[in-house]
Formats: C-alpha cells, structure tokens, sequence
DNA sequence: AACGCGGGGTT
DNA sequence: AACCCAGCGTT
C-alpha cells in the first residue's frame, strides 16, 4: 500500500499555525475590499500596497463612493504605484458592477472576468476569499511553488506551461477550507517558498517536492527568457509662467501613464521654441536645460531632457488638454513618480 | 502566442 | 544592474 501525500491538508495545517492574517484587506474581506487589494497586488509587492490600500479605502469605503468618483481622483490615488491601467479599469468596472449588478459583486467565474482588469486569476481570489466557492488562482506565488513541487520547467509566461499550472492548481484544491487554503498558498509562496533564499526546511511541502529532492530548488520556477531593451530620448517642456505656474496636459488614456499628468514632450531640441510658439502659443523668453532623468521602465529606458522654459502664461493653443498649475496643485494630480519627482525639486 | 504596461524592493 | 512582484488587455 502506497501512502499518497495530501497536499491541502498539509497547506493548510501550516497556514493555521503561520499564515498571514493580519493584512488590511483581510480584516473585513468583503467582495470590494478582496477585489480591491487583487487588483493593487498585481505585479506589486505587499509591503508597497499596503498605503496605497488604506489610503483608498479611506477615500473610498465601498463600491457605491468609488463609482460616483472622478477618473481623475482614482488616478491621483494611484499615483506612484504604476500600470495605470488597473486604476482606469478598477473604477469602469466599479460603475458596471453598480449599473448591471445593482452594487453587488457577481459570482460567477464568466461574469467576473467580463469585467475590465479582471483575469482569471483575480475573479478566482474573489469567488474564493469573498465567496467560498471552489475555483483556483495562479498568481506568481502559486506558480513559484507548484513548478518547484513538480520540478516543472519552461517559463511560466509560456502559454502551454501556464495551461499545465493552471490545471494542477485545479487539481489541487480541497473541499472544504477553500478561502484558507488559497491565503495559504500565496502565504507559502511569499513568506517561505521565496524566490531566493527559500526556507525548505520549515516547509510543510518538502516531504514530496521534487525540485528539494533533486537539490534544485533554485532552478524554479524558469526565468523569463531575456530580451534586450531599447533607449527612447525625449525632452520635458516644463513651461514655468512669470507667477511660476506650470503648464501641465493629461496624456491620452492608452499607452505610457494613461490618462496622467504630465509636461508637453518633444523630440527635437533645436526648434523647442518654434514648437512652443506652434503649438501652445507661448513665447519662449529663457530657455534652460537641466540634468538628463534616466527613467526604467520594464520594456525600455527612457532618457528625459528637462528644458524649463520661461514664458508668459497665456492662452494655450491647438490644446484642450494643457492647464496651467501651481505646483502644489500639481501635486494633487495623477502624476507619473519622474514627474512627482522632478516637481518636488523646483519648488 | 507574444507583447505592452510602472514602480519599487531585493539581491 | 539584474531580477521580479497576489496579472490583464491587446494584437
């Protein structure tokens, strides 16, 4: 007779006894707040998410409030915590779940990833943590420890080894303690079953899994194949008024910072105030360049030229967009973290 | 199936 | 400096 190792009963033992409970969206998980930290925790460590979380609850406390909010106002909470996206989708999906839901958070699997910004692993941690239903995640926490538990190679981005997760993660789930089980798997995976340095020997999974066995730990999950990334150049016009106010325009909503604030941009230093005399109808009195800002981005790197350009404030031209700012009023808006940056250096 | 999309923490 | 994080939407 064979004793067959009970993954979920041995999770969920460790996780009563170590797991994470006291997190800030864990206190009340309702559907919005699990909803909510999801949506933060995509491609965001904890330990940053946890402010930007308090914060925003205490803007906005429930579904209702963030529906009713300006797109601006959500993006200002957002600002600094990056895929700008998530915000713009968060507060869509906000005001679809209050229109066609009547406020209340769908449960099933089809509806939930209907809604903008959420995937099948966000609608799983919903139904699961909100809703006790039995469905799976797999987020990078999950990845980590099943491809070390089965010794699975290839880069999980990889569409046939994601498949492959996705039904061991099914496979995987108990009947009862759903909502324990999958807090347990991202406790695992984040507090013992790290990327580097994992604590093998505290693991309630180490008994059956094969990348311990094989003394390969390390090797999983596989890395993201490299790819070289290129260097874009622009120039910031950072028009500064005789009173000191900036002029500021909101960027389109797809592509780099959606729907953000941030300075007028060219590419061509030589006519900077040809173009501003073009397009924003400002006369160019002094113009001073200031030390390059190198920007990385996870695609490419960006290198930015501030030119803080004297001008008279006037009527801008061929823009609805452009608005002049005093700087702590620019503070307030949803900025790119260079530009936050570089405003807090002029003042 | 591959790529676009940020910012920050860790090593 | 490299790497990656409670992924999703677009193409």
């Amino acid at each position: 007779m064979t004793t067959s190792f009970n993954f979920s009963s041995a999770l969920l033992a460790w996780y009563d006894i170590h797991g994470r409970k006291n997190l800030p969206w864990q206190q009340q998980p309702t559907p919005y707040h699990v909803w909510l930290s999801e949506i933060m925790l995509q491609q965001t460590q904890v330990s940053t998410v946890i402010n930007y979380y308090l914060r925003f609850i205490e803007t906005f406390p429930n579904l209702e409030a963030l529906a009713a909010a300006k797109q601006d106002d959500v993006l200002a909470l957002w600002s600094g915590l990056g895929y700008y996206a998530r915000a713009r989708n968060l507060h869509k999906a906000a005001q679809i779940v209050c229109s066609d839901f009547a406020g209340k958070f769908p449960q099933t699997l089809e509806e939930l990833v209907a809604l903008p910004g959420i995937g099948r692993s966000t609608a799983g941690a919903i139904l699961t943590l909100g809703y006790h239903q039995q469905f799976a995640i797999l987020d990078g926490n999950v990845k980590r420890v099943l491809t070390r538990f089965y010794a699975i190679d290839g880069w999980p981005g990889n569409k046939k080894v994601e498949d492959t997760l996705w039904t061991l993660a099914e496979a995987l789930l108990p009947k009862k303690r759903i909502a324990n089980y999958i807090q347990a798997q991202m406790d695992l995976g984040a507090t013992l079953c790290t990327r580097t340095k994992p604590m093998c020997n505290d693991c309630p999974l180490v008994s059956d899994c094969i990348a311990y066995q094989r003394n390969d730990v390390l090797s999983y999950p596989a890395k993201k194949p490299k790819k070289a990334i290129p260097t874009k150049q622009t120039n910031w016009l950072v028009c500064q008024s005789d009173s000191g106010e900036i002029l500021l325009e909101q960027r389109p909503s797809s592509g780099i910072w959606g729907g953000l604030w941030s300075f007028p941009e060219n590419t061509e230093t030589a006519s900077v105030a040809e173009y501003c005399q073009q397009y924003y109808g400002l006369s160019a009195k002094n113009i001073e360049s200031y030390p390059v800002i190198q920007h990385v981005f996870s695609h490419y790197k960006l290198t930015i030229t501030p030119l803080v350009i004297a001008t008279q404030q006037q009527a801008v031209a061929n823009t609805d967009q452009g608005k002049w700012y005093k700087i702590n009023d620019a503070l307030q808006l949803g900025l790119p973290a260079p530009v936050r940056s570089f405003l807090l250096t002029l003042q």
